[in-house]
DNA sequence: TTTAAACGTTAGTGACACTAACGAAGGTAG
DNA sequence: CTACCTTCGTTAGTGTCACTAACGTTTAAA
C-alpha cells in the first residue's frame, strides 16, 4: 500500500503568478522543441515576422519591436544572416545603423517556422474551446498591455 | 517630428506562448520585488504554505508538492531553518529522510508573506474584473493540469 | 543476498532577461 | 565651430531559474 502521489496544496495551486509561470514553461518548451528540431529559435521567428510585417529595419528598431534586447539581437542576426535569411548592410543615410532586410529564402523560412509555431500553440491550447482560447488571449493581452513601461521610455532601447 | 514609437507586429502580439512568457515575467517581477524587500523568496512561501496545509514532510515530499527541485530545496530549507521558520531533523523511522516541521515563528512568517503575495496578485490582475480574474485562473489551471507528466512518473523526484 | 530504488546533497548546465560600457556616428545648443 | 548628449552596434558579464548528473547512505524489492 503506497502513499498517494503527493498533491500540491490548493492554496498554492490557485495563485495566478504561479499558474502563469507554469504555463509559460510548458508553452516555451512546446515551441522550443519544435523549433530546435529544425535548427531554429524563438527569436529567429520574431525577427523574421517583424521584417515581413514592417519591412527593413535597423537592429535597434527590431529590438524594440520584438522585445529582444539589442545585445542579444546581434547573435540572432548573425545566425539569420549566415543562413541567408536576412541581409545586413550599413545604412548610408545613418552610418551608425545597419539595415536588415528579409531575403526570399528568409520569407520561405518564415512560413515554415510560422507553421511550426502555430502547431505548438494548437497543442498548448488543446484542452480549451475556441472561445476560451480567444478569451485567454484577450485577458493576457490586457495584462501585458497594462504592465508596461509607462510610456515610450526616455532612452536606451531594450 | 519624430517617428512613432515602433509597434510590435500584430502577428507577433497575438501568439499565446509569447503572451504567457510576457505576463509570467511581469508577475514574477511583481512578486519578487515585494518578497525580496523583506528578505524572502517565492520558494520560501511555497514551502511554508505546504507545511501549513499538509503538516510535516520530508524534503522529497516538499519537492513534489511545491514543484521545487529537490536539489534546490536544500538551499531553501537552509535559509528557512537558519531563520527558525522551520525545523529540520532526521526521521527516526527512515534514516534517509529529514522531517521538516513548521515552527510558530514560521507560521507568522507565512501569514506575512501571504499578504505580500496576495498584494502582488492584486496589482498583477488590477486591469481585470473579478469575473475575468476567476476565468483566467480557471483557464490557466486547465492548461497546467493538462500538460503534465502523464502519470506519477516512474522515479526520481523533481 | 544481490539489486534496485529513494533520500539528501553538491556541482554544474543552458536558457534567458537584463545591465554596463565601449567606440563610432549623429543631433543639438551655445 | 565646439561641446555635449544621444543613439547605434557590439562585447562582456550578471542573476535567476529550470533542470541534470552523480555521490554516498539507507531502505525496499527480487
Amino acid at each position: 500500500m503506497g502513499t498517494i502521489p503527493e498533491p500540491t496544496p490548493a492554496r498554492l495551486r490557485a495563485i495566478p503568478s504561479r499558474l502563469l509561470a507554469g504555463t509559460a514553461i510548458v508553452a516555451d518548451r512546446l515551441v522550443g522543441e519544435r523549433l530546435s528540431a529544425e535548427g531554429a529559435h524563438k527569436w529567429h521567428f520574431a525577427v523574421l515576422v517583424t521584417l515581413a510585417e514592417a519591412g527593413p529595419a535597423s537592429q535597434a528598431e527590431l529590438s524594440r519591436r520584438t522585445g529582444i534586447y539589442r545585445s542579444d539581437m546581434v547573435a540572432v542576426l548573425n545566425e539569420l544572416a549566415d543562413a541567408d535569411y536576412v541581409r545586413r548592410e550599413p545604412d548610408p543615410a545613418d552610418r551608425r545603423r545597419n539595415v536588415i532586410t528579409l531575403t526570399p529564402v528568409g520569407r520561405r523560412r518564415l512560413e515554415h517556422l510560422d507553421a511550426l509555431i502555430a502547431d505548438a500553440q494548437r497543442e498548448l491550447l488543446a484542452p480549451l474551446t475556441p472561445g476560451q482560447r480567444e478569451e485567454l488571449t484577450r485577458l493576457l493581452t490586457v495584462l501585458v498591455e497594462h504592465h508596461r513601461p509607462p510610456h515610450p521610455r526616455p532612452h536606451d532601447a531594450r
